[in-house]
DNA sequence: GATGAATGAGGGTTCATTCAT
DNA sequence: AATGAATGAACCCTCATTCAT
């Protein structure tokens, strides 16, 4: 309500700018709240007073970071009614989306997996709506008869994340880049989309 | 001639295997070398006589364990002559060893990722050689005329990896099992060799 | 204008005089850290805002210290002109000095020349001064034509610091004195400048 | 009585041999057991059957060092009935010693000092009997009608080694020698044999 | 709100010493 | 006597968090 609440104070803003660097530099163990408070140009203690402890830092840069990307793809996706062509541009889309954020997409490639299990308290609802943007796709692909009734979008919307989620961690980790995002983002599509055989069984 | 390398000592397979056990439960950088020396039965000190610190038990861990599920899997594909029987048995066969190995299979999701971003000196040779058992089945099925000649290996190798591990970071981190490893590993190996789609663009 | 550089606070000053209490007491390598924090009262952790680590409170401790008696010692001597009365007072003054700075004294003695070795980084430049007030008393007499022209300064500077020093040592290991202050100076003194010879060579 | 006995065990040499080389090069609390075991040639535990423990090795080195040269000094002065030759020789002989006996000197230089105050049970007989070779030196002087009655042999005797003892310091921590043994021995003698001044006071 | 000096619990690692062989 | 693997107490230093200003 009031123009000071904690959300609007630009402080907030550069601390997660400024975590999402120097997590993204050091991994999340091995960065120092004093080095993100020097990066966001604020004092240690203000940090105390946007978040709850470093833990939370990570968490609500996830969860913010998180809401936009997913505000993102499904805008993305709303241009395109064929299931098919859906499934492509979420492929395209989400490496797209690594790559423009390099560094929110490594600290989720090492950082999130850590967090989301030895954080107790914490529950990755919003990477589930991410997965569910798939499976949403299989299933209408399957209420329009185009996708096989017998597969599992609860199994595939994991295969289809997985695939491009270890693409996306070659290229993160990875100095340099032997193929393009389109063709990596074709590539992954067409093996779930056609099979990789000649002949089908 | 005799029993008394470092390695034949049962102390290193003991602080290995208590180290499986704790940095499992609670994870790299929330695990204590004395907890790890409480799991193996051994003093504190011990430990440094057979790792130099705790970052190499993490590393030595990883890649005597990651050297022993290579020999598993390679000896159990060696088995089939068919490419396309060979990705099926090696879904099903990873997937199992991740139930088997669940220990492994936890740190390996959350803590080696981490390493092979922050532990300069170490290169993970082992994984690269895991991913080559796939490209590996793909160029002998294109060599054979079953799998497209389109397909570029090093990009299916990393998809196929990704949709298995993605499945198997949702075993290893749920606590409930919704799918067996049998129908997971058909449905992602179906997946990949036939796709999705009723009918073929 | 303000009053809040590191070096103005009260910390630095206290932390050095617990170290110098401590020190004196146990030895460098028998003191620890949290025992000099405690002398200082101040937290562990603060002792590492004011210096970089344990070797760094010996060196600083001794350069401050160093410096202080270097001043005073200077000031002390500025009023004789005669180089046999300064020398004298040197030796009186220095004896005094040992006296007043007990503690420093017997860090000095027994911890600084292990420093000297085992520190690279330090270089011992205070003292090397020290005992350029030494060796400038005897050129200047050797100017004046009161000393023989045969004197060697640079070992005359180390053969007379040595002797006081030793007789210091024994002062600050040893209970008890035997010899007061004056005596062992007037002594020390009438060895240098007369000789113990009744009939010169 | 046994040939047996520990003192007539070639090991208990080696190891002290091995002590002198490593406390001269790394200092007493910086030397490691083990690293004086290795260089004996001999079992950590080896160590512990010849010596209490490791203040043990310093204190006996010394001792067992200290004896010998003691009765070499003896020996070198017993040539002479002229209490000035005996100083000069006296001079001359120590610094001779330190020259030869480079890592002893430095080991009496820093860590004698050291455990003469902080290992209670010990105490520095050798070294006191050392120093009275001179302040016997000074007594007979007197006897002799050469040396001026005032003189105090308690205090002497501490002068004359002090500043022999600071110059050896000086050679034994820095890397080139300015001036001779001979050079430094004649004049550190002469000082205090006739003084520094033109004409007594 | 903002600061940053101060706190102090915590943990990786070392190394003198022991003791089973 | 000799070994050297094993022990575990000890300690320096870090850094998340607090709180007086």
């Amino acid at each position: 309500m009031s123009q000071s609440s904690k959300k609007n104070s630009d402080k907030h803003r550069r601390i997660i700018q400024a975590a999402l660097k120097v997590f993204a530099r050091n991994g999340f163990y091995n960065s120092k709240v004093s080095e993100i408070a020097r990066a966001a140009k604020v004092a240690d203690g203000t940090i105390y007073l946007y978040f709850q402890n470093k833990d939370d830092i990570l968490i609500s840069l996830f969860e913010e970071e998180m809401a936009a990307i997913l505000q993102k793809v499904r805008l993305a996706m709303s241009d395109y009614d064929d299931p098919v062509e859906k499934l492509k541009q979420f492929a395209l889309n989400h490496l797209r989306l690594v790559e423009e954020h390099k560094e929110l997409a490594e600290i989720i490639q090492v950082e999130i997996r850590q967090s989301s299990k030895f954080m107790k308290e914490y529950k990755v609802i919003q990477f589930g709506e991410y997965l569910n943007l798939i499976s949403d796709i299989v299933k209408e692909g399957q209420g329009k008869g185009v996708f096989r009734q017998d597969v599992k979008p609860g199994i595939f919307k994991r295969a289809f994340f997985g695939a491009l989620d270890e693409m996306s961690r070659y290229w993160v980790l990875s100095p340099v880049k032997k193929y393009s995002i389109e063709t990596a983002a074709t590539e992954i599509s067409s093996y779930f989309l056609d099979g990789v055989l000649l002949v089908r069984n």
